[in-house]
DNA sequence: GCCAACGTTGGC
DNA sequence: GCCAACGTTGGC
């Protein structure tokens, strides 16, 4: 099993909007990134877990915890000229991009914004606190998984 | 295959 | 809203 993080911004999908749907669960799709592609489609399987960060909101943190439901799959919605990600060179008989259900598991007791993860020593090699990252998910360490799980717990 | 121009991400 | 970082595109 895997640890993974993973970015979006919660003006357009939130935590809370995960936490809404049906079953808590949806696609995660929109990768429209080859190293994160390659992550998903090469990597990532059903019961790994990863934590929901909230991007480009005031402040940017870690709002709480999925799991990962489906093997990964094709990103049908590249396909779709009507869909916000559409990439007209993805070819059905060729498909570029693919994504994976998630479920949501719960809120972390209290929000972690990024200045605090950034001021970790145990956290300083995440690419997430590195300048210049631009990975919408990342692979988590389970070190680092432990550490985070454990400042939700400390409290500020 | 190089690389300048362009677009996107995302913190600030 | 700004802009640094960096991936992608396309002319050559």
């Amino acid at each position: 099993m895997a640890y993974w993080l993973m970015k979006s911004e919660p003006d357009v999908f939130g935590i809370d909007h995960l936490a809404a749907m049906p079953d808590g669960t949806d696609h995660w799709d929109g990768i429209r990134n080859y190293q994160v592609r390659n992550m998903i489609r090469d990597r990532m399987q059903p019961g790994d877990q990863a934590l929901f960060y909230h991007s480009n909101t005031k402040p940017p943190g870690i709002a709480g915890l999925m799991e990962i439901v489906s093997e990964p799959y094709i990103d049908h919605t590249a396909f779709d000229p009507e869909a916000k990600y559409y990439d007209p060179k993805s070819d059905p008989d060729k498909p570029r991009w693919y994504m994976v259900d998630v479920r949501y598991t719960r809120h972390f007791d209290r929000y972690i914004p990024l200045d605090e993860l950034k001021q970790r020593p145990e956290l300083a090699e995440m690419k997430l606190v590195q300048k210049g990252n631009r990975l919408s998910i990342m692979p988590v360490t389970e070190d680092e998984w432990q550490a985070i799980l454990a400042m939700e717990k400390e409290g500020a």
